[in-house]
DNA sequence: ACATAAACGAGACGGTACGTCTCGTCTTTTG
DNA sequence: CAAAAGACGAGACGTACCGTCTCGTTTATGT
């Protein structure tokens, strides 16, 4: 959302949009090396070759800055095909692939601050937004099909789907069956068993 | 002691049930409060009319405490019936007694930096066991009694419970149904519906 | 006197002249008050008005603060006449005005510390400079005249003059007719006697 | 033993004359490796294996045990001999044995602490009374035996002897040729002069 | 011979100050 | 004239000692 900014400017903000790309860069890579709680501003200004207060011009906190950061990380959602089994499956690798390492962490510390500060307005959920977004069309079309009941709660498979997920990156275990398992649990009923693979423990 | 030199003995004042009991008290009492991001230590000294000393002796740092603090915060495990849809909604319960604020923020700050550093042996998921525990044992029985397949996949399940459940104390939202959705799903292959009491949203 | 920092940096806020001031008065008033041993950074850094930081930013620890404190304190040398008499009288009394309370407790707790530090380069005799410069070229001048012999041991002069201010101030007692014997003792010859205010002992 | 104190309780352990020596003997000698402000009563303890309460049972504070080491260092005074010049260079020799490093800069940090706490009665002079004493009494002798002026102002001649040797082992320079000149300049007013071992400075 | 009680080692305690770090703001100078 | 460089006030961090206070243990009387 905030890289489009400069778009319609003509000069002067050429290099703002280079400093805001670097300053963002710099924190998704410090966020990687030393994780959240390590994280300080000025290491971030000095690693993006920038003054502290320019970061504070566009960002009012590390706390900010950090959500922007894991935000502007997402990748693209995938395309829905109508096949219920697939699009699920394409909507929890999406949600795998933004919380899994590097940024677990950050986004955990940040659920928590923002649990917290719940005055502010802010909603943690939105921290894992993009990818139940996919999942939400994902169910809905389901249930216009009739491949899903009309009725059917899709808050709650959305948050089974995300809590499940993250839950497993904390483990970090093998998380390569878990989609499928989900899938057929939900549209099929079927109980979870345990694969070849999980016998080790 | 009879046969001669007492080498049990060590010398010294003891520990002070006391200080370590007001510490633990304090700490929970300012992370309702304030929240682990605000947590001080001197804070907490201030409060349990402590030393600041007195709390880094037996404590390395505020993350050490906040650990033993909302650890200590636990209840005890409900005993078992044997009857599987009554045990894990009780273990549910459990978990949801721990997970609500006050201290959800914490267990959530604490999880994004003990996953960070896990080269410290610590394990996040610790903090969500106790709960999981009194699952793990009520699936296991039902799995003997034939309730629930031999070779059910009774990690998953308890992946699929505690993340479902603690992501749902992030939203916030009411968890009254949840638990009795999740028995659904898992025992009767049920489909989770929407109820009346979700159409407000 | 001035420091000479401050030279032109590449770019960014210079050196506040004000904190700096502020801390450094602030520094000599604490001193009188409370003396060295019970001067604390922190109570500086209250008493100015001022971060604890920018204290530590400047000064590297309480024994620095202190030295350039008492030495920012040192009046101007005075003027030599020709006059050897007045001329080393003149040069004792700038001592003495050093010396005296507040700060002979200060000068030498810093000598004591100095003195066991000397790895550091630092040099006790440094804190008694001032005066002994004045005296220096006092000596050298009148043995250029021919009024002292042109081998005299100045350094021992030096050090007889500072050595027996500083153990008078120690004592606490007149300093008044001091330095008129001691004129004597080295110009003339003349033995020390007791004068009638003296006689109180 | 043989200490006489605690001679006239009615029972029980009397104090270890061990102990007291244990604890003087390290002080002695970690004022020596370390100086005074780095002298910490926990390491005297440890170091005379000895607890922390057996010292502070003898002395108040760690100001009180230096001051014993210090003083407890001390060397039994020279007989005087009434040979004038011979017994003002031996009471010389004895100040200076006293003066000259390890304990310099613990005498004048204590010396800098005494003056300031002048309300508790206490009197830096008498830290450096030992060689003071002899002088006096040499002094005294000579005045009556008419080697020296009956109205001599001892008490400056104390301070000029006393201060002067202070301020030499300040500056850490030979002070072998110091007692000589400083007897011919008080007997025979005797300008002190260079000696060809003063010429390298 | 035993009871008594002071002195002892060990070390936990409530504090104070240390010197370091990071926060978010403010100010200066340069490009 | 914007932004870099970075000084600033604030305040928490974790450490080091302070001087006090229990703890049991030891040991020299003095019955």
């Amino acid at each position: 959302m905030a890289t489009g900014v400069g778009r319609a400017r003509s000069a002067g903000r050429r290099r703002s949009a280079d400093s805001h790309l670097a300053i963002l860069a710099a924190t998704r890579e410090l966020l990687s090396e030393v994780g959240y709680s390590r994280l300080t501003v000025e290491g971030v200004a000095a690693r993006a070759g920038v003054g502290k207060t320019t970061v504070y011009r566009w960002w009012s906190s590390k706390k900010a800055l950090a959500l922007e950061a894991v935000g502007a990380a997402r990748s693209e959602p995938p395309p829905l095909t109508g096949d219920l089994r697939h699009d699920l499956r394409a909507a929890m690798d999406a949600m795998l692939s933004e919380l899994r390492a590097p940024f677990a962490d950050t986004l955990l510390a940040l659920a928590g601050d923002l649990l917290r500060d719940a005055s502010e307005g802010a909603d943690p959920v939105a921290l894992f937004d993009s990818g139940r977004d996919v999942l939400a069309t994902a169910v809905e079309d389901a249930a216009q099909r009739g491949d899903l009941p009309a009725d059917v709660d899709d808050q709650l498979v959305q948050d089974i789907y995300t809590g499940t997920l993250l839950f497993r990156v904390l483990c970090r275990r093998s998380t390569d069956d878990v989609t499928a398992k989900l899938v057929e649990l939900l549209v099929d009923g079927e109980m979870p068993r345990r694969t070849p693979e999980d016998q080790d423990r």
